[in-house]
RNA sequence: GGCCCCUUCGUCUAGUGGUUAGGACGUCAGAUUUUCAUUCUGAAAACAGGAGUUCGAUUCUCCUAGGGGCUGCCA
């Protein structure tokens, strides 16, 4: 490396943050110590990245990653990096990077460097990198690492074919076949020269040399080895001068002095590319450590969770509502569906990881302190929407009555629904163990905030009978009567009306509950009456009476 | 096809060379509850298969099967 200091004089000030220029014995002491620090610093904090590519909206599984990577450095004192990898200009979507930084805000997940918020190993968008890749990748060609290719995209499409049809369905760019394709290494160097010169398309691929054994030592799978004939010479640099995944996330990963890669196991298989890469830039020793994750997967365990999946089977993939911006279409969200962050977090870390104990709830703080890479499973995990809404489930009932009441309000106000006078403390604690989310007291429970508009057939059927009819005409004068709207003066006050008129108390029960809530179940009956109000049962056992059909009595 | 990864109840998982293989979600049953729900109690439910190593394998090794990923000038 020393010889690349002097030789690119730009980059040294990046890779060489604590240059050392000892102009006597007493400097180079000096310098010593604060290089010693600046290890003994650098190798207990450990910086981490979440890398996505600004294509879309977020799901899922690249929200777990994030999480795994916050936690993991947030354990170990480190930092977390938010890196946009938008070297694919054809698949750029608006709004997808903003999507992005909301989705990691809403979860908790703050980095300490990234795009918006700047560091001191920016920019952090790589499409705003362009000029260093371009550097390395003209360092890997000097040193016979990489070569330029000319081949066309529809050149190789029909190589392939030809190949294809030959019965050679694996065909690929590599150490085998780079001999008999358009590149620097089969055309004559003034040939090349020229080429370049006049500008013609070109990409930059890596020069696989085949008699390497990688071995690819990764956190969660262990050694994992591959023989480097199995590989193909993977482009580097594309035509439009931008870099791919490999050679930007090696490059950036390096110079933003990423000490752990913690990402998808869809890259394992990329992975000794990138080995690869690592001693052809001479980082071999600077490589940082793997760590694998396994995928999340369908419900069904037909592969991998995409974002239709979602759709298909009813549930949210996204952490929150995505619009398409060229489609118009809607993506649900796990933020608008109800769920709250801490449940969402708690939910997601779970899929993969367990702390080894049987605490199942979680803050994010406390995943912290129990979070260890170690305990990462290897194979995939299912989502399970079900569980998912447990974890809901708890949360919600953690929270107080009126912290839940705050929620419901704002929940209401949002669907423009009239909560009047309405105690909503009150219509918390009589619903919250009930429901999942907060949108379901109102969904569950209407009758809280209007008057029945249906009844419920089946109730109706099987228990809007016998003297059903009569009895709400009865008890209306009684509740006319009655001054005291609590939950235990109504009580009594039925009580003594149905054993006077020998009627079953569980029977008369759900006939009134009918002509109130027009539902055959529900928190207990006097409380509800008690919320809604004289006036206003008095209102819907009238109603009731004129919309339910007459009963007959039969004894 | 090739390469790589993975495999404990339906699902998420704990676990150890000798355990009644543990927990959670879900399911079912019972109790409590004026209904629904909650809560409580209980039940059913798993080491993919085959070899090998071993006194003994769910645990270690190999093979097979199954699943998944990658195989783009996408990430």
């Amino acid at each position: 490396m020393g010889g690349k200091i002097s030789i690119n004089a730009g980059k040294s000030e990046i890779l060489d943050p604590l240059p050392i220029r000892a102009p006597s014995y007493c400097m180079f002491v000096i310098n010593c110590v604060i290089l010693w620090l600046f290890h003994t610093i650098m190798s207990g904090n450990p910086r981490v990245r979440f890398a996505p590519s600004p294509t879309g909206p977020l799901h899922i599984g690249g929200l777990r990653t994030a999480l795994y990577n916050y936690l993991f450095a947030k354990k170990q004192g480190g930092v977390f990096i938010l890196r946009i990898e938008d070297t694919d200009q054809t698949r750029y979507v608006e709004g997808a990077e903003a999507y992005i930084t909301a989705a990691l805000n809403w979860c908790g997940l703050e980095y300490q460097e990234g795009p918006d918020k700047g560091g001191e190993y920016g920019p952090y968008r790589q499409s705003e990198r362009s000029g260093l890749y371009r550097e390395y990748a003209a360092d890997l060609v000097a040193s016979g690492h990489a070569y330029y290719a000319f081949d066309t995209p529809e050149a190789l499409e029909n190589k392939r074919a030809d190949m294809k049809a030959k019965g050679i369905p694996a065909w690929q760019y590599d150490h085998r076949t780079r001999g008999e394709m358009d590149n620097s290494l089969t055309l004559p160097d003034d040939e090349v020269q020229r080429r370049l010169a006049a500008g013609e398309p070109h990409v930059i691929r890596i020069k696989v040399n085949p008699d390497e054994e990688i071995t690819i030592q990764d956190q969660i799978r262990g050694e994992v080895k591959v023989m480097s004939k199995e590989l193909d010479d993977k482009v580097l640099m594309k035509a439009d001068g931008l870099p791919t995944y490999h050679m930007a996330n090696v490059v950036d990963d390096r110079l933003m002095r990423i000490t752990h890669v913690i990402r998808g196991e869809e890259w394992l298989p990329s992975t000794p590319i990138h080995v690869l890469l690592y001693k052809y830039l001479g980082w071999g020793d600077e490589m940082p450590e793997f760590a694998h994750l396994p995928l999340i997967l369908r419900p069904d365990g037909k592969g991998k969770l995409s974002k239709r999946d979602g759709d298909k089977m009813g549930f949210p993939v996204f952490p929150m509502d995505w619009t398409d911006p060229g489609s118009g279409e809607l993506w649900p969200g796990f933020r608008e569906t109800g769920f709250y962050p801490e449940a969402f977090v708690n939910m997601l870390v779970f899929l993969g990881w367990n702390p080894g104990t049987e605490q199942e709830l979680f803050t994010l703080p406390e995943l912290v302190e129990a979070f260890e890479v170690d305990r990462v499973g290897k194979a995939g995990a299912r989502f399970d929407y079900e569980k998912a809404t447990w974890f809901n489930e708890q949360y919600l009932r953690d929270h107080s009555d009126d912290e839940l009441a705050g929620q419901l309000s704002e929940w209401l106000s949002v669907q423009q629904v009239a909560a009047g006078s309405t105690d909503l403390a009150a219509v918390c604690r009589l619903m919250k163990e009930r429901v999942s989310f907060i949108r379901e007291i109102y969904e569950s429970a209407m009758y809280f905030f209007e008057t029945p508009a249906t009844y419920d057939d089946k109730t109706v059927r099987k228990k809007w009978k016998g003297r059903s009819t009569q009895m709400i005409t009865e008890l209306l004068t009684v509740f006319e009567g009655l001054e005291d709207y609590d939950p235990d003066s109504l009580e009594a006050a039925f009580k003594q009306y149905v054993e006077k008129g020998g009627y079953g108390f569980g029977a008369a029960l759900v006939s009134l509950r009918l002509v109130i809530t027009g539902v055959g179940g529900g928190p207990p009956l006097f409380d509800i009456i008690a919320i809604i109000g004289k006036s206003e049962t008095l209102a819907r056992m009238k109603k009731g009476l004129g919309s339910l059909p007459r009963t007959e009595t039969v004894y």
